[in-house]
DNA sequence: GCAATTGATGTAATAACATAACATATCCGT
DNA sequence: ACGGATATGTTATGTTATTACATCAATTGC
């Protein structure tokens, strides 16, 4: 999918995710935006809708936090299916793509007949700078 | 690890779910167990972290549900990986180890010296039977 | 030009999910 | 019986996400 022109909602959201050195929560989002005007959740919470929309903001599901794609100029979708490291000390996330794993996961759902729509692995624990 | 003799809200909860067709959230879970007694939030939570910790229930994470595991003989934790293919539509969970998969994110991960504690491994999609 | 549609935004209220803090009670080893 | 550990009960609160409704702006069709 190619990313249209960002309103300025989503601008200040991906700029923000952009910026951070961690995944984010909507409410932190919201919180470092309100000297930019922002006063709901739900301004955060549409900006976020279509920014994953574009595939330039990925959802962490087990941290219910947003980061930027790290490959922005690979098409994520492309790839079907993508993963990440979480680190839970310094929150560092590392997004990566493994074609045999993807292989492997779409023969299984074939053989079930199950129709994937949205596939999420996570994987938490400590980076090898935190790892004791 | 093995299972010690459950308590009475651990059974209670281990019941709900046992018999649910499909998982299910906390406060689902508080709502069934009203005429057993239960008043709070805290007293579903507290039995399902036990829960989780024997290893009898898995928390679907995309989903903020609970299920039972669906090879209680087995000890998933050994499998050191569970996946789960969550049909939308009627809410069925298919849980399935994959070794090949297992493998090879713990190559990526041990290549990261990332040390990983607990792994979320989740397509939503829809079943045989739902799928148009 | 101008109504009609569509997409974006603003705001308030509420729903859904989860934990903190503190008090009691129960179980078990000695 | 005592003391410690675990389980439970209860209230309040914190955190995450959505519903509902009003307004505004850009675009399209006529």
């Amino acid at each position: 999918m190619t990313t249209p022109m960002l309103t300025k909602n989503q601008s200040l959201v991906f700029d923000v995710l952009t910026k951070a050195e961690a995944p984010l929560s909507a409410y932190t989002i919201l919180d470092k935006l309100r000297d930019q005007g922002f006063r709901a959740p739900l301004q955060v919470y549409r900006a976020l809708d279509k920014l994953l929309e574009y595939g330039v903001v990925h959802r962490l599901e087990s941290i219910n936090s947003f980061v930027a794609c790290a490959h922005p100029n690979e098409d994520c979708h492309s790839h079907g299916l993508v993963a990440f490291a979480i680190c839970e000390s310094c929150g560092q996330v590392i997004e990566f793509h493994d074609h045999e794993v993807d292989h492997r996961l779409t023969d299984w759902l074939k053989s079930q007949k199950f129709k994937a729509e949205k596939s999420t692995i996570e994987i938490r624990g400590h980076c090898a700078n935190c790892a004791a």
